[in-house]
RNA sequence: GGGCCGCUAGCUCAUCCGGUAGAGCAGGGGACUUUUAAUCCCAAGGUGCAGGGUUCGAGACCCUGGCGGCCCA
């Protein structure tokens, strides 16, 4: 055998067990042994299996931290008491996995312990997890082999497993909500339902390019078509960008769509899940993300776009306006526009540019232009003439979540794809492509529906305090190894 | 794509003005019966990201490339 980062690789004539009967989770052993005084024994003899972490050697005693994914519980070795004594203390190396039986009890100094009386090596670790005090911190250590990152860095456990805990609470809510989960494919022949480049791939029996989904969308509303009134999916999206930040060309996404409900309506399930999930991660609504404080309790702030244009500029801002105005107060902010915008669309840069990352409480931000939605229905109130009913969620400067009362009409869809189609001519290759299927699903007949999209990994970002969308996806998009 | 920063032992980091590299941890040997990043002693551990250049001499200075990070678009 190749002698490894440690020497003890050599000494290979232990065996490895197929299984072990009986491990207790270290979590549960701490619940049942809470408050045992120091220096106490219970008789109580349980097997833990785990990785050793720690070891203090003491010559004819030893202590050893074992961790599971569970919490930490201390190993107690004695010479006359372990069986192997000898073998463990000279040939264990931290991060050997390792199932130990002995009792529970506790040292001296209090901390529970088991002492151990017979121990098992389950798995050699023949690298090293790195600084036991400092762990990892280079990253492409910690994000190409995250399993040293995981092991070596405890937050980053915690993280991923906040993650877990918020996808079940949203799953849960909305099955209590009667909701129906589906799956929808991600290899579509047309990718559309957002605005976003996507990735290209071939199927060589068909010898067709298909395109990796850039969101579920279309075929969520084909299945509200055929009469599912309540469904949702939870799964990955792929755009076809840049990484950043707040950016990993695969994300998870959440939509939702309720047949009978508008956008309105989504913000009440908006508030609830968000607010569920808060709860679920953290135990509160009331978070901190990066030192600010946020609530996350429900009623959110409600908005409308051109109000808070209006008040980052100082001035009144409306659609209605002249578009050279528009164009003028843009100039003045310093805001690139094109020849071919609209009004709707110079408002909407406005707001991306001047006003979105100035939110720092929730805040739906309703009415957006027309222009720029183009899978939303025209606002219900004539005032409110080129705005549709859509929101965006916006939380600590970034957009959490997006909902419209859906467009139903196939003949106003129609045209609306073929506005974005105009915008492609002009050089958008962002914009949104016509889906002729979807067209002829709608001339079947949808109900009137409201629709939600939320971006767990963002959401999972502000509830787990990450600096980086990288630190809450296990295995984040990289550049190829050479 | 642009700017800045980084890349040195398995890990985390030093190395002053250019004189052939050092610590802690991990790993090895030893001491130690209540430790909590245990402590102490000993020994070992390096293609200094790669390639080129300047120089008597380069980890350091210059150039090119690679990878990563931050900021900007």
């Amino acid at each position: 055998m190749v002698t490894m980062e440690h020497e003890t690789d050599v000494r290979d004539d232990e065996t490895i067990p197929y299984e072990v009967l009986g491990v207790e989770p270290v979590e549960s052993l701490r619940v049942s042994h809470q408050g045992l005084p120091a220096d106490a024994r219970t008789g109580q003899v349980v097997t833990v299996a785990g990785r050793l972490m720690r070891l203090r050697r003491q010559g004819k005693l030893a202590f050893g931290d074992l961790v599971d994914s569970g919490g930490k519980v201390q190993l107690l070795l004695r010479r006359e008491v372990t069986t192997d004594f000898e073998i463990f203390v000279h040939q264990r190396v931290l991060g050997d996995w390792v199932a130990v039986t002995g009792e529970v009890m506790t040292s001296r100094s209090g901390e529970l312990s088991v002492e151990v009386r017979t121990w098992q090596l389950l798995a050699r670790a023949r690298r090293n997890f790195g600084d036991k005090w400092r762990g990892v911190s280079d990253p492409d250590i910690r994000y190409r082999q995250r399993y040293m990152d995981l092991w070596a860095n405890p937050e980053v456990r915690e993280r991923l497993k906040v993650r877990s805990r918020v996808i079940a609470q949203l799953r849960g809510d909305l099955g209590d909500r009667g909701f129906m989960e589906v799956e929808t494919p991600i290899l579509q022949p047309i990718a559309s339902g957002a605005v976003a480049r996507p990735f290209v791939t071939h199927h060589n029996a068909l010898d067709a390019d298909l395109y990796l989904r850039i969101a579920p969308e279309l075929y969520l509303k084909r299945l509200v078509v055929g009469g599912f009134e309540r469904v949702f999916e939870l799964g990955r999206d792929f755009r076809n960008e840049g990484l950043s930040p707040r950016h990993n060309p695969e994300f998870t996404m959440l939509e939702v769509y309720q047949a009978y409900t508008d956008v309105y309506g989504m913000i009440e399930l908006t508030e609830a899940l968000i607010s569920q999930a808060a709860l679920a991660a953290c135990g509160t609504t009331e978070i901190v993300y990066q030192g600010q404080r946020i609530d996350l309790k429900p009623p959110f702030r409600r908005a409308t776009m051109e109000e808070l244009v209006s008040e980052v500029v100082a001035r009144q801002v409306s659609l209605d306006q002249p578009l050279e105005d528009l164009v003028q107060l843009a100039h003045d902010h310093g805001v690139k526009v094109e020849p071919t915008d609209g009004p709707g669309r110079v408002v909407f840069t406005l707001y991306e540019e001047l006003v979105e990352s100035t939110i720092v409480e929730p805040t739906f931000v309703l009415d957006f232009p027309k222009e720029v939605s183009p899978l939303a229905r025209d606002h219900r109130d004539p005032a409110k003439h080129g705005r549709v009913e859509q929101f965006d969620l916006v939380i600590m400067g970034r957009e959490m979540g997006t909902a419209y009362s859906e467009l139903n009409d196939p003949d106003e869809q129609r045209r609306r794809f073929l506005q974005q189609a105009e915008a492609r001519r002009h050089g958008d290759d962002e914009a949104m492509v016509l889906d002729e299927d979807f067209l002829r699903a709608l001339e079947h007949g949808m109900p009137p529906t409201g629709g939600l999209g939320i971006g767990v990994d963002r959401l999972v970002i502000l509830l787990t305090d990450a600096p980086h969308i990288k630190e809450v996806i296990a295995f984040p998009a990289l550049r190829p190894e050479i």
